[in-house]
Order: structure tokens, then sequence, then C-alpha cells
RNA sequence: GGUCUCGUGGCCGAGCGGUUAGGCACCGGUCUGCAAAACCGUCUACUCCGGUUCGAAUCCGGACGAGACCUCCA
């Protein structure tokens, strides 16, 4: 077991409190995110989600957890909105392109594993799908029903909120209570087939229109959208598994009705800790694809958006996303994006410097104790904003160190290259010194680059500055340092 | 209407009872033929009004403002 095990701390949404993280079983975590509905392409909100539990995925794996990552693709269309209307996105998507709904499903999920690698998301270590487990959803719901908390009618199946509340708490995670539902939403009560208007379908006969029919007990139809998650976790986390995570807004309906299905079916709640994480805001508000102020992942790379005038790369967006914590709200802005562009570079400058320092004797500061606050920070309910401000706490040193202000011995530096690289590229998933250099043009600016140093040399300004300011205009940026003249 | 979260310096964003968050910008400096870049340094803020406390951005109450959820949502 790694040493480093032991120290972390969790929020976790159920208790609205920072625990301390103790696995089911001692060093293996068990972790379920859900994922995207693949009626389209994701765009940057959804992104941020998967980037940021990403990162936790990613922590766990460097305090050596066994972890197993699981995260569902949503490709059954099967939601009932506030009318109690059928509203299949999936299907209504797939209607207004002209394809299947598979077609459709398969089309953005082609998309969805691109940006996974554009965003260096790692792989999770399984992507069930909801279309792969209707038997096992139809099995949960037999289950449910025999423990006397889902009635059928008509062909569907609803779950018992009532029923359930005699024997368990609903409402136990977004802190809801059912009395006071009854209040909030009595406007929205249009649906007839349902003995209380909290009840939630856990399985929808079909309508002549819809695309993707199963079969089941209770005639043909779809699952419902909360129980293809309580399918998959059970089936490959167990009935009771670490962690479960998704995005602050699937707390209420969906996480509750999860850990109402699990309880109604197994008795138990699905998870120990639950993570959310927080929205991704333009202009203060959540973005979204109903309100329209959403921009997609890849646009943002590529500079093809309206909101910004230039491309970000996917190395920065992280570097941005990870200078704030994963449940605080997060807002997009071109002057913020702009500062973490260089503050990203000034941090991975510091960070190709490290290998040409020279060392010494001995280290005039306490590196271990600076390396130790990379892993309180994240230890600390995966702060990573704070573990970025000690990586910069780390650049400076480097800096200094280049000045002669500050000095380092050999393993002290060994450690501290190899901790901040391992923080930032395998903990926050920022690559760093990936060069842009086009192998066509490189000998080309050498050449460039030495005549100008030649008419520099000869003090020769008139010809070095027209080098200078013609490549500007070409777009090429020339730095003079020390050691000689770089461009890019 | 109900439930909940939040309001930090020019901007972004940590902090959650006493200690410098950090980044960007600004300003000063080093370097440089000049410039840019780079590096170093400076910059001490917490919406308002009460209260608790030796001490509050941090706890409590109130006001104002913003946002989320209340069966579409990452």
């Amino acid at each position: 077991m790694s040493s480093h095990q032991g120290n972390l701390k969790i929020y976790n949404s159920l208790s609205g409190q920072k625990e301390k993280f103790e696995p089911i079983q001692t060093g293996f975590v068990g972790m379920y995110v859900c994922g995207p509905t693949l009626y389209s392409e994701p765009h940057m909100g959804n992104m941020r989600t998967f980037i940021n539990f990403d990162m936790i995925f990613r922590y766990l794996l460097q305090l050596d957890y066994k972890v197993k990552y699981v995260r569902n693709i949503t490709d059954a269309g099967h939601i009932t909105n506030s009318a109690g209307d059928e509203v299949d996105s999936i299907g209504k998507a797939a209607k207004s392109e002209k394809m299947q709904s598979l077609e459709i499903v398969y089309k953005y999920n082609v998309k969805f594993q691109e940006l996974q690698r554009i965003y260096n998301l790692l792989p999770p270590s399984i992507e069930p799908t909801a279309t792969g487990h209707i038997q096992e959803q139809i099995e949960h719901i037999e289950k449910i029903i025999e423990n006397g908390f889902a009635y059928v009618v008509n062909g569907s199946v609803y779950f018992d909120v009532k029923k359930y509340s005699e024997k368990f708490e609903y409402g136990i995670l977004s802190g809801r209570k059912v009395d006071e539902l009854a209040e909030e939403t009595r406007t929205l009560n249009a649906q007839g087939e349902k003995r209380f208007f909290a009840d939630f379908a856990l399985w929808k006969k079909a309508n002549p229109e819809d695309m993707q029919i199963w079969r089941s007990p209770w005639g043909n139809g779809n699952p419902g959208w909360h129980i293809e998650c309580t399918a998959m976790s059970t089936k490959y986390l167990g009935n009771h598994f670490d962690i479960h995570g998704g995005g602050m807004d699937l707390k209420f309906p969906h996480h509750e009705d999860e850990i109402a299905q699990n309880c109604g079916s197994l008795g138990c709640t699905p998870a120990k800790y639950w993570m959310h994480a927080n929205m991704l805001n333009v202009n203060g508000q959540k973005m979204s694809k109903s309100l329209g102020n959403f921009f997609l992942p890849k646009e943002i790379v590529e500079g093809t958006t309206a909101l910004f005038d230039k491309p970000y790369s996917p190395n920065v967006i992280r570097f941005f996303m990870m200078q704030a914590h994963y449940r605080s709200n997060l807002d997009f802005t071109q002057d913020a994006l702009n500062a973490a562009e260089k503050g990203f570079s000034r941090l991975s400058d510091a960070l190709q410097l490290i290998d040409k320092l020279t060392v010494s004797p001995t280290s005039s500061f306490d590196v271990k104790d600076l390396i130790t606050s990379f892993y309180a920070a994240m230890d600390d309910d995966f702060n990573a904003p704070i573990l970025i401000a000690n990586l910069f706490e780390a650049a400076k040193r480097i800096n200094l160190i280049n000045d002669g202000k500050d000095t380092i011995t050999k393993e002290d530096l060994s450690l501290l290259s190899t901790e901040m690289n391992r923080f930032l590229q395998d903990v926050l998933g920022i690559e760093i010194g990936v060069t842009n250099s086009d192998s066509k043009l490189a000998p080309v600016m050498d050449l460039v680059i030495d005549l100008r140093q030649q008419a520099r040399d000869n003090k020769d300004w008139s010809t070095s500055d027209k080098i200078r300011d013609g490549l500007a205009t070409a777009g090429i940026v020339i730095k003079d340092t020390k050691d000689g003249t770089s461009w890019s």
C-alpha cells in the first residue's frame, strides 16, 4: 500500500461534509460516474464534469488504489417531461437527422471518443451502454416489484415512492421531503397513471412511433431513465460501492431515484460517497443545451466559436478548469482563458527548465515540504487550485535556482522533477513540452535566425530588425534570451 | 412558491475563526543594441447592516444581489 493512502478526504454530498475516505475494500476503489446521453455532441459543460472526474480517477490511481472506474453511455432514449409526455431525446434527434436511433448514438459516440483523446481523458475501466443491459434493468424492476415498491399500470411500471417512504427515506441525497414535494410541484402533476405525483417510471410502455422498443414481462416498451445506472453500477461494482459521481444537476431526481431503486431492489444505498461536480457557466449562467448558450469542446480548440477570438489548446483549457475547484461554478470568459494561457506557459517553462539546472551540495529550501504540500492539496477533497498554487511556488524556486539565488541538491532536484511531472501530467492530466515545431519550417528558421544573429554581431540593427519585423508579420515571434534565440 | 448554494482586490479564483493563496493585468527592477520575451519584486481585497468572540472574509441574524434544483440536463 502506498504511504500516501489514508489521508484523502472527500466531500460527500450525502452528508454534506468532508469525510475521511475509507474504501469498502482496502486498496480498491469502485467508482461510477454518469456519462453522456448521446443524442448530440457533448458541449463544454458536459466535458467539465468528465474532466473533473478524470482528475479524480487519476489521483486515486496515483495513490496506488486499484480503481475500477465505470462510466456509462446512455444510448436509449426514455425520458418523460414535466407534462408527462414522452420525449425520447435520441429518437427525436434521429428523426430530425433522418437516421435510426443507433446511428445517432454511434455517430455521437465516435465524436465523444475523439473528444476524450483531445482532452486527454483516461479511458474508464468499463464504458457500458444502456441498450446492452436491458435484461439487467428488467431484472431490477422485477425485484423492486417483488419487494412491493413498484406497480404495473397499463404496460408501464412505476416506482411507488409512498410505499418506499414507509421503509426508507426518500430524499436523503437532495434533502427533499416527500410531503413538501407535493406542495412544490402541484402544478406539474398531470400524469394520470401514477398513484402519486412523485412516483417515477421504471418502464414505459412503447409508443407506436418509438424507434427503439424492447420486450419485457409488461409488454413492449423502454426502460426508465434512472434504472440503467442502477443496473450497470451493481453489475460491475456490486450492490454497494465506493464512489458515485456525476454533475450537480443530476442530484435530483436522477441520483435520488437511483438510491431509491437500489434500496428498493437490494436493500442498500448504491454508494458510500456521492460526489457532484459543479456546472460550467457562461456569463454567470449554466451552460446548457436548452438555453442555447453552449459551445462545443472542439470549437474552442479550433477557434471557431464566436465567443472567443482565438483558439485555446486543450491543455490550457484543462489547466484553466483545474484552477477552479470541482465543486465550484466556473465562468468561461476570454480574459480568464488568456490569463490561464499565460500562467500555464510560465509553469510549463519552469518545468522544462528543471533538467538544465545545476545542482549544489545543499538545498536552500525544503523540497520535501513542498512536495508534501502537493499531496496535502489533493488529499483535501481534490483541491486542484491549491495544488496549482503550490506548483507555482515550485516554479518560482526553479527560476530562482536558475538565477543562482536558490540551491538544490541532486537528490532533491530529481525528486522535485518527478513529483512536479507526476502532479501536472499524471494527476491534472495536463501535458507539457508539446512542441509545435514544424519539421519543414524548423531548418528554415534555424537559417533565418542564424542570419539575423550574424547581422546582430555586426551591429547591423536595420537588417536584424527587418528580419524580426518580417517574421512578426508572418505570425512568428522571436524571443532573444541569454542562451540564444528561439521562435514560436 | 419550495429547497439549496453563492456574493473575495482591475479580471479569474483558493480560503471556511488568528498566519502571504495562486495566476493574469498594473507598477518597479534585472536582462537586452532597441524592443519583445523571460525572470525577480511590489500591490493586502473580502456586498451591506447588526451580533457572537480577545480576534471574523471565515460563525449567527437580517437586508440586497446572483445562481442551481423542484421529474430535459454533466
